[in-house]
DNA sequence: TGTACATCAGTGAACGCGCGTTCACTGATGTAC
DNA sequence: TGTACATCAGTGAACGCGCGTTCACTGATGTAC
C-alpha cells in the first residue's frame, strides 16, 4: 500500500484541507480525527503517518485557512482601485454567502472563541492572518497619517469578524442581514 | 439526603452559575458535566435531578451570563450621563481585566463561534443579550435620527465583541492592548 | 537494467479514557391521617 | 401535634459510545547491489 512521495505529499495536503473545512464547519473540539480523515477519504488509522497529534493538524489547518481567506479578500479588493476596492472586499466578507458557508470562510469568524483557547502556534497563525487583513485594509484607507489608517483598519477588521460571528448566532434572517449591512456601512462610511 | 425545596432551588442556581463560568472559561464542548458539577461542589450523578440534558444547562447558563453582563454594562454606563456613560461602558468592556477574565465576562465574546452552532434556544438567548447591548448603546448615541443611532450601536456592539475575541487570540500583550484601544477609540470617536 | 530487501502509507482492530446518561441506594424532607 | 409513609436530592457505580492514540499487518515504492 506504500505510496510515492508525490502522492504522500498530496494526501497530506488533502488531510489539512479537509481538516480546515471540518473545523470551520463543526468546530475544533467537536471534530474528531475520524471525521476529518473520512472527509479526506481515508480511515483514521493513517493519521499518524502524517501528523504527530491533533494539535499539529489544527495549527496547519488554521494556517492554511487563514492564508487562503486573507489572500481571497485581498484579491477581491484588488479588482478595483483604492476606496472602491475596500468596499468590494468588505462587501464580499460581510455577505450572506460567506455567513452561510463557514466551511470555506474566515477561520477567525468561524472559530474565534476556540482559537482563543488554542495552543501558541495556532494562535500565532491566526494573529498573522488578522494582521494581513489589517494591512490590506490600512492600504485602502486614505488617511492623513498612516497610523490613523492602521488604527481604523484594526477597527474595521474587528468589526468584520465580530459582525460575521454574530450574524451566524442570530437565527432571524432579516436581523442577521441587517447586522451585516450595518457593519458594512459603518466601515465604508468614511 | 433529600433537601428542602429552598435548598434545591439554590443548588440548581449554583449549578447554572458554575456552568456559566466553566463554559466561558473552557468552552461549551470542552466542558464535561462532571467538570461543571464539581465546580458547583457536587458529583456528576445528581445533574439529572435538575436538568434534562446538557443542552438545557447550556441554554440556561448562557441566558444567565448574557443577562448579568448586559446588566453590568448598562450599570457601568449609567454612572455618568449621555456620551460620558457610553465611554465608561465601552472602556470597561474593552479593558484588559475583561479580556483576562473570561469566566465572568461576556459570553458572546467568550463563546461566539460555539454559540453559532448551539441549539435554537441558546442562540435566541444570546441574540436577546446582543440586542439589549445594542439598545443601551443606541440610547447613548446622540444622533439626528434614531435609526442612525441604532445602526451605529449595532456596529459598536459587533466591534466590541470582535475586538474582545481577537484580543484573546493574540498572545503579544502590547498588540492585544492596542487592539482594545483602537476599538475603544473607533467607537467613541464620534 | 534486474533482483532482493528495506521502507512506509494506509487499513482496521485495539488501547485506556472520559463523555453524556442511567440507576440502585441513602436518608432527610414533605405529606396524609 | 405526632406518626407512618411517600418523595426525591445527591452519591457513586455502571452503561454504551466515541475520543486520541497505538499497533500488527499489507503490499506497493524506494534503494542497494
Amino acid at each position: 500500500m506504500r505510496k510515492s512521495k508525490q502522492e504522500t505529499a498530496k494526501t497530506r495536503e488533502r488531510i489539512v484541507r479537509a481538516a480546515a473545512g471540518e473545523f470551520r464547519e463543526h468546530g475544533i473540539v467537536a471534530t474528531g480525527l475520524a471525521d476529518l480523515m473520512a472527509a479526506a477519504g481515508l480511515t483514521h488509522g493513517g493519521f499518524y503517518r502524517h501528523f504527530d497529534s491533533k494539535d499539529q493538524v489544527v495549527a496547519e489547518a488554521c494556517a492554511l485557512a487563514v492564508a487562503e481567506v486573507t489572500q481571497s479578500v485581498a484579491a477581491t479588493g484588488s479588482t478595483k482601485k483604492g476606496r472602491k476596492g475596500l468596499e468590494a472586499a468588505v462587501s464580499a466578507y460581510l455577505s450572506p454567502q460567506h455567513r452561510d458557508n463557514c466551511r470555506d470562510g474566515c477561520p477567525i469568524a468561524a472559530l474565534g472563541s476556540e482559537l482563543a483557547r488554542a495552543d501558541e502556534e495556532t494562535r500565532a497563525k491566526a494573529t498573522e492572518g488578522f494582521m494581513k487583513l489589517v494591512s490590506f485594509l490600512a492600504d485602502r484607507f486614505e488617511e492623513a497619517k498612516m497610523s490613523d489608517a492602521r488604527k481604523r483598519a484594526v477597527v474595521a477588521a474587528t468589526t468584520m469578524i465580530g459582525a460575521m460571528t454574530i450574524s451566524r448566532i442570530v437565527s432571524d434572517e432579516v436581523l442577521s442581514a441587517s447586522i451585516l449591512n450595518s457593519a458594512k456601512d459603518g466601515i465604508t462610511r468614511q
